[in-house]
DNA sequence: AATCTTTTGAAATGGCCATTTGAAGTGTAT
DNA sequence: ATACACTTCAAATGGCCATTTCAAAAGATT
């Protein structure tokens, strides 16, 4: 009936700041009152709006994930005719340059390495429907690399060598593993990053159909 | 003076667990109760032993810092002399074969995750002490692979590409990740798993190798 | 303007947890 | 045996934080 806006206005900035507090610190050390604060608004507005901390959680996550595969789409924008080299580059690039985005979505690649980390188990079914297509795309491109000869587990281990790969492009330069500060990397460092993967992977996957080929 | 062995027994026991607990669920989840009971002391045991938590904490990772190098050493037991593709062997061996430890060591992997997505800022020492030689020693081996073309940049991408695509071995085959679960991994798919991360590597840093020759 | 409903605010509640305290217990040395 | 330092213990302390409560404020509807 009563349709209120600045209702609707202090649920969106709570969440906004709930993105950067949670990916700050985890979910566990970030506290509602610091992001209440942030948000500018009162500790009982998260009850109000989202019933509790965990739900909030949960509402980053949802939110996150669908801006995540609108911005950045699992083919990278590679049409799906393209030789299979071409869309693991679509893929490897859209990885990598979710880590560069500077707007709402930087913050979520820290998140996703934090609950990877240490699963709070809130959000594990968001996790599994926004990755299962991706991982699936993947593995259809990784197959038709390696060509017929090749095992599941072949293609598994292909799949998650490009994804730990993209990974540890910008979590691991953090303290203490490097004293590289990755917030100053640039577009181009991304586009040189992603190169390099794509270059690596592809001669990479080659040896693995040549060692299958000659396995049999 | 006085020294009674009763008191580094409990210290001991006390450090057993915090190994496991901190392990289990990470430096904030870990409660100091929980680490004692399971060692079977009081809690004022950890204030006498270690001062605090945080201290306790450190003193896990100089424990396990110092017992990885001392059964996994950064080289592999591969002889300086040997090719570089062998010394590459043996490192990623080392790395991967760490996943799989079964007794004190496996714990420290899912440490080592979780500090790295949510820095403590507690054992940054350590980590600079006991992680320096080993990127050393890889880059090293990579650089010779990579001949006298290569750029500093390109020896680093590499050396990442290789450490990432052993991370995942292990911490990505969790819930909500994967529905695999990694405790299952035996001896020879940690050793399938090596094969396959240093065949994709050579041929991967061969690539590199021929592009740096032509860029110039 | 009067009324209803949605939204906000400040303070209270209750739980959890690291750390402290001071006394009691225990091995070691004289 | 006695004294002494080392070690353990149970209970208290104090801080932090999510969540609740209930009254006040304010948009919407008539």
């Amino acid at each position: 009936m009563k349709a209120r806006k600045d209702g609707k206005e202090t649920r969106e900035r709570i969440l906004a700041s709930a993105c950067s507090v949670f990916a700050e610190k985890g979910f566990r050390d970030a506290t509602v009152v610091e992001i209440c604060k942030l948000a500018g608004a009162n500790v009982a507005a998260v009850n109000y709006h989202f019933r509790d901390k965990s739900s909030l959680y949960l509402a980053v996550w949802q939110h996150s994930a669908a801006e995540e595969s609108r911005l950045y789409p699992v083919d990278g924008g590679v049409p799906r005719e393209a030789t299979p080299e071409r869309r693991l580059a679509g893929i490897v690039g859209s990885l990598v340059r979710r880590l560069g985005d500077q707007g709402t979505l930087g913050y979520f690649q820290k998140l996703k390495i934090m609950e990877m980390a240490m699963p709070t188990g809130i959000i594990w079914e968001v996790v599994r429907e926004y990755r299962e297509p991706f991982r699936d795309n993947l593995k259809r491109v990784i197959r038709e690399m390696l060509g017929s000869g090749a095992a599941d587990a072949d293609v598994e281990r292909c799949e998650r060598g490009v994804v730990g790969q993209c990974m540890v492009v910008k979590e691991a330069l953090r303290e203490p593993f490097s004293t590289r500060t990755p917030d100053r990397m640039s577009a181009r460092d991304f586009e040189e990053w992603t190169a390099h993967i794509v270059r690596f992977s592809i001669a990479g996957i080659r040896a693995i159909r040549n060692h299958v080929k000659n396995r049999r």
